[in-house]
DNA sequence: CCCAATTCAGGTCTAACTGACCATAAGCCG
DNA sequence: CGGCTTATGGTCAGTTAGACCTGAATTGGG
């Protein structure tokens, strides 16, 4: 940073945006809020709020979290994701957003107390279909966060913060599937996580299910790289809205 | 975002800071400036500077590397890196920095015209190894770079980006030994490289260096991907002097 | 002119990994 | 019991990565 005396420093208003994701039922769910204020009131939006003072990001997107989940902050990933600064993205003024991209496992339907004026989980492919539109640049957001957490799987461990513990391999697996948007081998995908050190932590126990053979039980390892990476290879290519906002357009 | 009534904004200034990397002599070298103001005036510090108003983050990374280097954008990578909050990092107030990473091919000496009061380019190790105290928290800003870089270089073909066309299997090479720290077998990794789709364009030319035999010259490709990714699977023997799989340390 | 040094270009070989597929195991249900 | 479902494990062929080797093409020095 350099040259503080030679132009005001424009001031600003900064917000965090959580874009969090859930797995339910298969499906890879998004949780947003109905807005209760202007502008796009009664529009479908991104959980998030005003930085406080003496607030670090971080410490500002846990409080959201928290505010909107109820929930406590140690069995889930929380990563920022990218800072969004369209001087039009905000009607009422100059507001940039910095979005974090959180993921959990089993989340607790929004609290009734939250001051979010309505809460709900949507599944990330009516989230992003153009009938519901997003305030803001939120759907840029969202779909970026989606690309992030793709993209996390690869190279990754976070998966495991999908799936409450104990888990299967089968219920990590139905992980992948729901975030990639299409099916894996169930045979391969096994030998490659039992292989991944320090992925998965046998327990002993097994599981036994309505149908079909029972499973064995792992906890969390210790590892949180995926070595080697399980890449998204040559497979059927999934819902595919590229639109990202993110990277910089040079020439 | 929600709640836009609760708080009241707390008003934030705004900046960005630079990371911009280049290679010359087989270093990795990053652009730094010694501050002309208060605070940490006389340290060393990464380029940055203010956002203006109805200017997005990306126009003013973009702006700040313009007046840094003086450089035509076209055959350089930008990307935002990660945004820095702590309240305490700078003592003038609440100072939240975006930083981006900037990666050039042969980037020229800073223009003697820029208002920075002195910029020149060092190599990170000697920009990290400690005896360099970095203003505010750039030193972390930097570590963080350079093991973005470190990453980039894996999946995509940014590496090209480090190269003045036209440029040899050789060029490349070096620069990968350069930013990961570490030499690469040359035999195996032109096999990789000539293999991945869309990465090396052959120009049909050829060039003679000072010594050894002519190689061929190439432009960089349309993929921004490298696939399959070209991973430094070496990293850190845990025990013995096992030199890696794919090259000897180096730094 | 021949030789050493250097770098490029290519090849071989083996171990590891991938993806497709098959087979069996172990529960449930009727 | 046989049929259904899911888990687990194995095979096999094709691909890839890493170690290593051979030769090609150039410069510079005796």
């Amino acid at each position: 940073m350099e040259r503080s005396g030679r132009r005001p420093a424009a001031p600003v208003t900064v917000t965090v945006d959580l874009v969090i994701f859930t797995v339910r039922q298969d499906q890879l769910q998004v949780l947003l809020v109905e807005r209760g204020n202007e502008p796009y009131r009664g529009s479908a939006a991104l959980p998030g709020g005003f930085v406080r003072d003496g607030e670090t990001l971080d410490e500002a997107a846990l409080r959201e979290l928290l505010e909107e989940t109820a929930l406590d902050g140690r069995r889930l990933h929380l990563e920022q994701l990218h800072a969004y600064s369209d001087p039009e993205r905000d009607p009422r003024g100059r507001v940039i957003t910095v979005a974090y991209l959180a993921l959990g496992s089993d989340l607790p339907f929004p609290a009734a107390g939250t001051d979010a004026a309505r809460a709900y989980w949507t599944p990330i492919s009516s989230a992003l279909d153009g009938g519901m539109a997003l305030a803001f640049d939120h759907a840029a957001i969202l779909r970026d966060g989606l690309e992030r957490a793709r993209s996390q799987l690869e190279h990754t461990t976070v998966a495991a913060a999908f799936c409450p513990e104990p888990f299967t391999v089968g219920d990590l697996r139905r992980i992948y599937e729901a975030v990639w948007g299409f099916k894996l081998d169930p045979s391969n995908f096994r030998r490659k996580m039992t292989r991944a050190e320090g992925f998965l932590e046998p327990t002993g126990e097994r599981r036994f299910p309505e149908v079909g053979r029972p499973a064995a039980l792992y906890r969390r390892g210790s590892a949180s790289l995926l070595i080697p990476p399980l890449l998204r290879s040559s497979e059927i290519p999934p819902l595919s809205n590229d639109q990202s906002s993110m990277g910089v357009r040079i020439v």
